[in-house]
RNA sequence: GGGAGCAUAGCUCAGCUGGUUCAGAGCACCUGCCUUACAAGCAGGGGGUCACAGGUUCGAACCCUGUUGCUCCCACCA
């Protein structure tokens, strides 16, 4: 049968996967093997497959397939994340296409909605890493909101409750006036832009003429100001003490309070206060004990409390408030600024500081283990660079405010009567009795559980002890057996988000850490350097990509660029490359398997010898790729693996071991060097199917007669003997001369099927020797032969100590050869010259260790045999 | 405003505790080849003052100081 000349990964790869899936190769149970555990970082329910998932997902089933190889017992865990904010918002909107508004629906109704949505679109993105190969255990899939994993979440929160950690309190919190919900500090983005600093005048109370002049970027909040603040140094200002300052408007006397906080450079060194709408102003409110004026709704419009342009949206009373007072005459300038304003990360609204009623996680002695533990090295990152940023992050820790106002998510196991009493428990009959305690006269009726959701990240937090069970089942043979994790591989973005707080949560729920390596991935940009995202529409679909290059190609194509930690300039380009290269191996499979074995046939000296330097050689590239690993190094150990493959195993290896054509048919191969190559491309095959499963895989049911479950999926990492290093060595020598040959046909215009002589001046035994019968078929040589004696009206050129002449049939341009060789005896004598300068330096020779200084008096005899060498020749040639 | 990191070939990156002809790899580029595994290929080749300026040293891409440029993180300057 022909096989074809390219390799087609559409008639592959869903094949293989559907033959893992039937054999359960993905599937891990408690055994007695060592545990090599990775759990996905869930994607959102609500996502599809990016670039940065690709990566991300690329990278974790390279880690679990080569452990899977080494003969562990490899799991991998998918799963989804409900992801509130974005899953809500993306239910909201769809419901508003059918013209049902989410505030005409009660809770029980939305939800229902929103599951129906989870189970008939969510988790496509599952699906989709399939295409990759991942090679997850589906049986083990979790999702945040199913019954055990939200009843985790809850009883984690009643546990924290009654540790005193978790509290509710009035505070100002970064509001999104888009998602009607409270985010975290981690989830607002801060970003510069262009505003406009006004200054306006406020009349001194009881003064006919006196002003004091504030500047602010936000003039819509004047009608919540309840203090102008001033430095108590500021000598401008020392005479107001006691004053009072009338805000227009509204025309309300507010007192003018002295404190440090004031920077006296910036604007005219006066503030207003408005403690209901920032942070700073509400901690000098709370210090100086001011009224709060709440002026902004939730959803971003003026309150009745501010009395003016109730119902109006903030940023548009911003400017009509400028014109307003502008009319007034109590504008004094306006200048233009750079200034840091908070975005949503889930709904890009500008975030609005607001005061409000929330729960809160106190992060003060919970986050100290897991510091401690990233410090100590018991938990590594990688690279090491993020280890100062995480420690920054968790020295300034500030409490986690983990309510939010949505409905999709854990509703928060709190219950109130009417009498503002509060309790935390599982269930509504709990909370009777622990109610009633308080309040004998409550009813069943009278209680109400809280609104809000519990933060998503306060579920994803649980995760690696969750998929497990370990909370619903603390001694299970799961959590046992698979917890700590090994290696947990993320992007950087969500290392306090996610990371941390999974670090937190193991040490307080397991007493131990929850992974050992964290591998922080880059961020996949694209050639200009932007971060690729949705909004951009930057960032090429992965299955599209799959369809063009097969997922062999998309994988180490991500993979060639991304060293960890690093920016990943994304380049198609890269995946064409890595189709290339399955190109290549596929084509070494077509010859391999064209060749006809001939049982009888010897096998010759050139074989044997092939094939005892490319098993060195695989020994020696095999061991610096184990080490690559073990240092995370994943590009660099594709990169070692991909000039394995297409150099020496296909460009020299294979050209070496090539039968003869004659009279246009190939000879046969002797079956001990067939039998070796197929052995060797099985290694190799071996090393490359963590990056390329696909093709991989194919081919080792090709090459040779398989059962059904024999796969290269469950087969094992070949392992390094020891290396033959003097025979790699000498045969680099041998690549220098190869090249040289085949450098002299390229300059003389010499076809490569014209046979040429070879003679190398040896008065000895020639370390060339062993390879002579290699180089005569590599260069095409008629002969190889010794001389002792020079050869005239050759072309001739040195390597190391030896001299070869080949014989062309051409004459030799000598005027080209002199100017060539006084080229080379200039750089060796030069060579020679700095060489002898460094030995001749007492202080070198005094301080150099002994083995260096050897190694020089070796280039010293080296560059002096050569240079007489070139001497000779070119005296030769007159 | 505070902190961290980076700067090596056109691009993406290696270069371990200073010392092998230490300036490297892959891609891209140039030249020649449709040589019965592969033109998604083969063979050969060019290309870098290691950001800049000083210093330490017998010796610096590597260590130190400064300068410039870039990136990221944190932070409540109106």
């Amino acid at each position: 049968m022909e096989i074809p000349k390219t390799y087609d990964p559409k008639i592959t790869e869903d094949k293989w996967y559907g033959h893992w899936l039937k054999h359960q190769f993905f599937k891990s149970v408690p055994d007695q093997r060592e545990p090599y555990t990775i759990v996905i970082p869930p994607p959102n329910v609500t996502g599809v497959l990016h670039m940065g998932h690709m990566l991300n997902n690329t990278i974790q089933d390279v880690l679990i397939r080569k452990a899977r190889m080494q003969g562990k017992n490899a799991c991998w865990v998918p799963g989804t994340d409900h992801a509130s904010i974005a899953t809500e918002a993306k239910v909201v909107a769809l419901l508003k296409e059918k013209g049902i508004k989410k505030s005409d629906l009660t809770r029980e109704e939305f939800l229902k909605h929103a599951w129906e949505w989870k189970e008939k679109y969510g988790g496509i993105i599952l699906k989709q890493l399939e295409k990759l190969g991942a090679s997850c255990d589906w049986d083990r899939t979790r999702f945040t909101m199913e019954d055990d994993l939200s009843e985790a979440v809850i009883d984690v929160f009643i546990d924290l409750y009654k540790k005193g950690e978790i509290y509710r309190g009035v505070r100002m919190v970064n509001w999104d006036p888009e998602g009607l919900t409270a985010v975290s500090d981690e989830e607002v983005n801060h970003k510069e832009v262009n505003s406009k600093l006004y200054y306006v005048r406020y009349k001194i109370e009881g003064s006919t003429d006196e002003w004091i002049t504030i500047a602010t970027t936000r003039p819509e909040t004047i009608l919540g100001d309840t203090a102008v603040c001033v430095h108590p140094e500021d000598e401008r200002f020392k005479h107001l003490k006691g004053k009072r300052a009338i805000i227009p408007f509204v025309n309300r006397a507010v007192p003018i309070i002295f404190d440090e906080y004031i920077d006296m450079e910036f604007g005219t060194g006066a503030l207003k206060v408005t403690p209901a709408h920032d942070i700073n102003d509400y901690n000098l409110g709370l210090k100086h004990k001011l009224e709060t004026i709440d002026t902004i709704d939730p959803n971003g419009k003026m309150s009745v409390a501010a009395g003016f342009y109730i119902g109006e949206d903030r940023f548009a009373v911003r400017k009509k408030i400028a014109k307003d007072l502008e009319e007034m005459g109590m504008i004094v300038k306006v200048d233009d600024i750079k200034n840091k304003v908070g975005y949503s990360e889930r709904t890009n609204a500008v975030i609005e500081p607001k005061l409000s009623l929330q729960w809160f996680l106190k992060m003060d002695r919970i986050s100290k283990p897991a510091l401690e533990n990233v410090l100590n090295n018991e938990i590594k990152l990688i690279p090491e660079k993020y280890i100062n940023t995480y420690k920054h992050w968790m020295e300034n820790v500030h409490d986690w405010c983990i309510s939010r106002q949505l409905w999709w998510g854990q509703q928060i196991p709190a219950w109130y009567d009417n009498k503002s009493n509060t309790v935390v428990c599982k269930t509504k009959e709990e909370a009777f009795k622990l109610l009633k305690e308080k309040n004998p006269a409550v009813t069943l009726a009278d209680i109400k559980q809280d609104e809000d959701v519990l933060d998503t990240w306060f579920s994803s937090w649980l995760w690696p002890i969750s998929v497990f069970d370990g909370f619903k089942n603390p001694n299970g043979k799961d959590i046992q057996y698979y917890y700590p994790t090994n290696d947990l591989v993320t992007a950087p973005e969500i290392l306090f988000f996610w990371v941390a707080r999974m670090i937190i949560a193991g040490y307080e729920y397991k007493g131990a850490k929850p992974f050992s390596n964290v591998y922080l991935t880059g961020i996949v940009r694209d050639k200009q350097g932007r971060k690729m995202s949705k909004s951009l529409g930057n960032s090429p679909d992965p299955i599209e990509l799959i369809d063009k290059y097969g997922a062999d190609g998309v994988r180490v194509g991500m993979l060639l660029c991304s060293p960890a930690g690093n920016d990943l300039p994304f380049d198609e380009g890269l995946c064409e490359q890595g189709r290339n290269f399955s190109n290549k191996i596929w084509n070494a499979f077509r010859l391999i398997k064209g060749w006809e074995v001939d049982n009888k046939q010897n096998q010759s000296a050139n074989n044997a010898i092939a094939i005892e330097w490319f098993e060195s050689k695989f020994n020696e590239q095999l061991n610096i790729i184990n080490d690559l690993y073990s240092k995370y190094r994943i590009s660099e150990a594709l990169m070692a693996t991909y000039k394995l493959i297409w150099d020496d195993f296909c460009a020299w290896y294979l050209e070496m071991i090539k039968p003869e054509f004659v009279d246009g048919t190939s000879l046969p191969i002797d079956k001990k060097t067939y039998d070796a190559t197929i052995v060797f491309f099985e290694n190799i095959l071996k090393v490359l199917h963590p990056f390329m499963p696909f093709i991989s895989e194919e081919i080792w049911h090709l090459i040779a007669e398989r059962k059904e479950k024999d796969c290269i999926i469950v087969s094992s990492w070949p392992t390094t003997k020891a290396e033959d290093t003097a025979l790699v060595k000498d045969f680099e020598v041998i690549i220098e001369l190869i090249t040289a040959v085949r450098n002299i046909r390229k300059q003389k215009n010499i076809s490569p099927k014209e046979k040429l002589e070879l003679y190398e001046k040896t008065d000895s035994a020639s370390t060339t020797k062993k390879f002579s019968g290699l180089v005569t078929k590599l260069c095409n040589l008629s002969a190889y032969d010794y001389t002792t004696t020079k050869k005239d009206g050759t072309y001739s050129f040195v390597l190391k100590q030896m001299e070869f002449y080949v014989p062309l049939t051409q004459n030799i341009d000598v005027d080209a050869e002199r100017s060539r060789l006084s080229k080379e005896l200039e750089y060796n004598v030069g060579f020679l010259k700095s060489v002898q300068v460094k030995l001749s330096n007492e202080k070198f020779v005094a301080n150099a260790k002994p083995e260096l200084i050897a190694n020089e008096k070796k280039k010293q005899a080296d560059a002096e045999a050569k240079i007489k060498a070139i001497e000779e020749q070119l005296s030769n040639l007159n």
